[in-house]
DNA sequence: AAGATTACCCTACATGTGTAGGAAAACGTA
DNA sequence: TACGTTTTCCTACACATGTAGGGTAATCTT
């Protein structure tokens, strides 16, 4: 019986990780092919060459096992764009390319991305997402902002992003992505980060002022 | 046997009345106590004091019973703003008094929002809602721009807000409230309207700007 | 290599889902 | 009121869900 319940990534057994491994690539397979809310737990146990009842060791439902397969690559994308600091000699040319990066891997994925955040998707991944891009927006702001002598809220380490342009900047640029993906991304990455990031740039000018009253 | 589905609004026969509000009115009941993931058509039903069998002659699950429950509040919310044109007085009044108007409605009815836009809620409401908001923005924009001779995209009137700052601003107003809903209202709508207000406006300003080149 | 661990699979079961057909009752209309 | 129409309800069925227990085999550790 399966007692612990792993957190996220690539756990020491070599078995795990190769069911973690076929129950993704298998969502991602189906979910190429039919909608989401069409693809049943016995569906992905068999594409995987899984038992029904071992998925159901590991994810309690095919929502948290896209969840899941979502995580990892959004979590790595987050924590791979440039850091906009002010060593940095055009934080502009950084930030648009760090749009671009992030509409490219979703581009990259654009069947599992389309089929999470569209109308048949996962709410629960969406809240996951939103709550991550917030935190990452929140700690930009904060490092473009760079002055130790900035009025800086109580940061509990749990609950960090309680940050309202924080949040209404995640929201907008999942409304973005999932608006884009629906379309089928008819226009490329560049062209997004292009149309976007003047969007972004109003408001992170706004919110550095406001920090500085 | 039922064979034509209802698009939405009060139906003329009573019978089909008494059953929406009834199915409508123990949803926002349940939903109260639980999660809606964890909510029936079975236990909808009992508590409608309806068949389940009349349940699926409406709606295909718990999910689409939601959406027709909130798009009816959403869509009479959206449609009750005060179209700020050219004629107003204080035009930046207007728009916060919208913008609190919005939060109220959300607060009014806060179980039943927050379990749609949580992580447990509905994907396919929530993108319902970004579509009807971004129209609406794309209209307001439109309409405080006013001037004729602006550069006005080829409106096809089945898919009006294929707008980047339209989709933009949807998305970030549904992270706000979503945010605001899942910590429970600590703020009080006139002031989320303040918070946000300032936020919007920079970006209807950029984008007037852009239309005006 | 030997033993302890634990992931995987099988079976079984109670419950929920979604669909279908048809009888009975409520409704709108003439 | 009397009629045709439409809704509601009942029964039934095939399938999916989520959980539990226990046997077997792969893996990790020493």
């Amino acid at each position: 019986m399966v007692t612990t319940r792993e957190s996220s990534t690539s756990s020491g057994d070599r078995r795990v990780r190769r069911t973690h491994a076929a129950l993704a690539s298998a969502l991602i397979q189906l979910v190429e092919e039919q909608d989401l809310s069409r693809i049943s737990v016995a569906d992905v146990a068999e594409h995987a060459g899984v038992s029904r009842s071992t998925f159901y060791d590991h994810y309690r439902d095919v929502h948290e096992l896209a969840e899941a397969a979502c995580t990892a690559m959004i979590d790595d994308l987050i924590g791979s764009l440039p850091a906009p600091g002010p060593d940095s000699a055009d934080p502009v040319r950084d930030a648009t390319q760090s749009l671009e990066a992030f509409f490219a891997s979703l581009a990259e994925h654009a069947g599992l991305y389309r089929a999470l955040l569209g109308p048949q998707g996962s709410a629960r991944l969406v809240d996951h997402i939103r709550r991550r891009i917030a935190a990452a927006v929140y700690d930009l702001v904060r490092q473009a902002a760079a002055g130790d002598d900035l009025p800086v809220r109580d940061g509990s380490p749990v609950d960090i992003p309680h940050d309202v342009p924080a949040v209404f900047t995640a929201g907008a640029l999942i409304g973005v992505a999932a608006d884009w993906l629906q379309r089928g991304c008819p226009l490329p990455p560049a062209e997004m980060a292009a149309l976007t990031w003047p969007l972004f740039s109003a408001l992170y000018r706004l919110d550095i002022d406001a920090l500085l009253h």
